[in-house]
DNA sequence: GCGACAG
DNA sequence: ATCTTGTCGC
């Protein structure tokens, strides 16, 4: 006999054991051999999420832009239960089913997807962004805040500056050190899905005209807040 | 073995 | 992520 169940109920709990063997096998099926759409074409989504731990509330959000014109063409929110804790390289076990539920319920095509969070950037290859557009099928990018635990080396200081983003152990650049805007800490960028670094770099750059953080992300954080503020009852 | 560590 | 007012500045 064997013991362990081919096929496991959707919400059985799931242990940081067992997700990171999910992240193993999922990695197999990311694509990296694509440069991704072009820059300031077709559509760029914004995916984030907000919690409530203490309700168990998480709410998803995405919003949907014109890569042109940075216009907002349809938002949606999902809500749900948090069922995984946040765990160092586990984040998208605790982020992607509801943010699943939120793009289910677009009726435009999403395009490119911007997480909140990282791609290659991750100690098994396969953060957020990676795990997304492996399950979606989607364009994926990722665009964290902190350099997590690689190391890089401080970019120039003008809009669009950018320097390698560098895992400790084995050197490999694993995303980019990005300034957004002059003498502003660089956001960390990195490949999910479907599209190539410097595609990447030039998406977020694009995305980010007047503040640190991509268009996409500001949109999103600000619309999952709300909603989970509505949800929690003010 | 213990701590650090995207959000 | 979240706890949190006013305040400095373009």
């Amino acid at each position: 006999m064997n013991d362990v169940p081919n096929r496991v109920p959707s919400h059985a709990p799931l242990d940081a054991a067992t997700a990171r063997s999910v992240q193993d096998e999922l990695r197999s099926r990311v694509v990296l051999d694509e440069s991704g759409p072009t820059p300031g074409t077709g559509h760029v989504t914004g995916v984030d999420v907000a919690y409530d731990d203490e309700r168990d509330v998480v709410v998803a959000a995405a919003v949907v832009l014109d890569a042109a014109t940075l216009t907002t063409i349809e938002e949606v929110t999902a809500t749900g239960r948090v069922e995984f804790p946040y765990v160092p390289g586990l984040l998208a076990f605790r982020e992607i089913p509801t943010v699943l539920a939120a793009l289910e319920r677009l009726t435009a095509d999403p395009g490119l997807v911007v997480c909140d969070g990282y791609g290659q950037a991750h100690p098994r290859r396969f953060g957020l962004a990676s795990h997304l557009g492996v399950l979606t099928g989607l364009p994926t990018l990722g665009v964290a805040k902190n350099p997590f635990t690689f190391t890089y080396e401080q970019p120039g200081p003008a809009r669009g500056d950018s320097s390698p983003l560098l895992d400790t152990v084995d050197g490999a650049e694993v995303g980019r050190a990005l300034r957004t805007q002059p003498g502003v800490k660089p956001v960390f960028v990195s490949v999910g899905h479907r599209i190539s670094l410097d595609n990447a770099c030039a998406h977020t750059l694009h995305l980010a005209a007047s503040y640190r953080q991509p268009e996409t992300t500001r949109l999103a954080d600000s619309l999952c807040r709300r909603a989970l503020a509505q949800a929690t009852g003010l």
